[in-house]
DNA sequence: TGACCGTCCGACCGGTCGGTCGGTTATCAT
DNA sequence: ATGATAACCGACCGACCGGTCGGACGGTCA
C-alpha cells in the first residue's frame, strides 16, 4: 500500500513530496487524522489537491508516511545508546534520548500519541515499516530493563508495564498541548522547560525502577 | 452555552438524554470529537438526529456534557481520600482511586486523553463546569504532594511536572487501546490486568517521588 | 520535430457533515 | 376538553469530505 509513490530525488531543495510531508505532519499533529482535510494540506503545501494524489495514493498512505518518518527519527536517535555498560546509565541515556527526539520537533509527540489513541480507527492501515521500527524501539528498551533486573541494578518489574509507563510519561508530556502549558505555566518546547522536564523525569524514572524500601 | 437543555428527571429509568450521553461517550471515546457523526449518535440512541438537538444545542455542547460527567465521576471517587495523615498513604490512595475511576468504564481514559490531545481544536468550547472540576482535582492532588514534601516524606519535585507525570502514567494506560493490549498481551480492563497495573504503578510512583540515593 | 513523462491543475463525483425548520404526537395540569 | 409544553420526526440546506478524470505544461532524449 505504501511502495507506490515516487521517491524523493535523493538530495537537493525540499521536493514537493517533502513539503507535503512537512505540512501534513504539522496538521495531523494538531488535528488528527480525521480532523485534517486534504484540501488544506494541499493549499498549505502550495499546490492543488490533485497534485497530492500524484505523490500519495490516498490520505491513509500520507499519514503512514508521516508516522514512519517520525518513528525513523526517534529510532535513529536511539542508535547512540551504548549496548553495554551500567543498566542505570543506559536507562538514563534511553530516557534522555527519547526526550531529545520528541523535543526536536513539536509535532512528534502529538502525532505519536494520537496515532496510539486513534489506533482503533487507524490500524486498518498499519504498515510493516512502522511496525518494524516500533519493534526495534521497544526491543532496545526492554533489553535494558531485563538486563538491569538480571544484574540487580533495577527492580524486577513487568517489562511491558514499564515500557508503557515510559511512553505515557514521555510522549504524553510533549503531546499535552495547551493542557500541559497551562499546568506547567509556560511553553513545553522551550529549552528551559525541556531541561526542567529532564531534571524531573530522569530521577523519577530511575528511582521508580530501582529497589526501594517502599514496597506497596 | 450549556445551561439550556432540559435536565434529567432526577431519578427513574434512563431518560433519552442519558441514553444520548451514554452513546456519545462511547463513540467519542473511540473516534474523538471530529470522528463522530451526530447521525450515528442518534441512530444508536434509538432516535432521530433532530431529537438530539432537542436535548443539546450542538455537537460541542454534547461533548462538553459527556466530558463533564466523566470528570464528575472521577472527582466523586476522590472524595474518599483522607485529608490528613501520612502523605505516602494519601498519595497511594490518590493513585489507586484514580485507577479505580478510570477502570470503572473503558470510555473514561480514552475520552479524557483525547480531550487533552485534541485540546487545541476543542478548547474553544471550554465550559466553566469542567474547568472547576479539573481545578478541584489538581488542587487535591497537589496538596498531597506539597504537604508530603514539607514533611519530608516525599522528594521535593516540581509539583506541576509530577501532576502531569501522573496524568501521563495513569490516563494513558487506560487510553492506549490496541497499542496497550498488544504490549501487555491481553485486555486492559480485565480485573486481573487492573490488579497487575496497580501493583506496578503504585510502587513506581511512590518510589519515584521518594528521596533516593539515585539523584540524576 | 515529436514522442514521452513527471508534475500539476480545475472540474467534478457521490456522499457525509452539523445544523435548521415546520410539523406531529404524547403528556399533563387546569 | 383544552391549551401548553415536552418529545420527537422527516425533509432539507450549504459546506465540506476523499477521490477521480482529462488535460495542460515543460523538460528530455531520440
Amino acid at each position: 500500500m505504501s511502495r507506490v509513490s515516487p521517491q524523493a530525488p535523493s538530495v537537493g531543495a525540499a521536493s514537493s513530496r517533502d513539503k507535503i510531508l512537512d505540512t501534513a505532519e504539522a496538521l495531523f499533529a494538531r488535528s488528527g487524522f480525521e480532523g485534517v482535510g486534504l484540501r488544506e494540506v494541499a493549499l498549505r503545501s502550495g499546490m492543488s489537491k490533485s497534485a497530492l494524489f500524484h505523490y500519495f495514493p490516498g490520505k491513509a498512505d500520507l499519514y503512514s508516511a508521516v508516522l514512519d518518518r517520525i518513528l525513523g527519527a526517534v529510532l535513529e536517535g536511539m542508535g547512540s545508546i551504548p549496548a553495554r555498560g551500567s543498566a542505570l546509565d543506559r536507562l538514563k541515556g534511553l530516557v534522555e534520548t527519547i526526550v531529545d527526539s520528541l523535543a526536536a520537533s513539536p509535532t512528534r509527540g502529538p502525532l505519536l500519541l494520537r496515532s496510539i489513541v486513534e489506533g482503533e480507527v487507524l490500524d486498518d492501515y498499519e504498515t510493516p515499516e512502522a511496525d518494524e521500527k516500533l519493534a526495534q524501539l521497544f526491543g532496545a528498551a526492554s533489553r535494558i530493563l531485563t538486563e538491569g533486573a538480571a544484574s540487580g541494578e533495577l527492580r524486577s518489574v513487568p517489562v511491558p508495564h514499564a515500557l508503557q509507563g515510559l511512553v505515557g510519561l514521555l510522549v504524553f508530556h510533549f503531546a499535552s498541548g495547551h493542557f500541559g502549558e497551562e499546568l506547567l505555566g509556560g511553553p513545553i518546547y522551550s529549552s528551559a522547560e525541556i531541561r526542567r522536564f529532564k531534571e524531573f523525569v530522569v530521577p523519577f524514572t530511575l528511582n521508580g525502577l530501582t529497589s526501594q524500601t517502599i514496597q506497596d
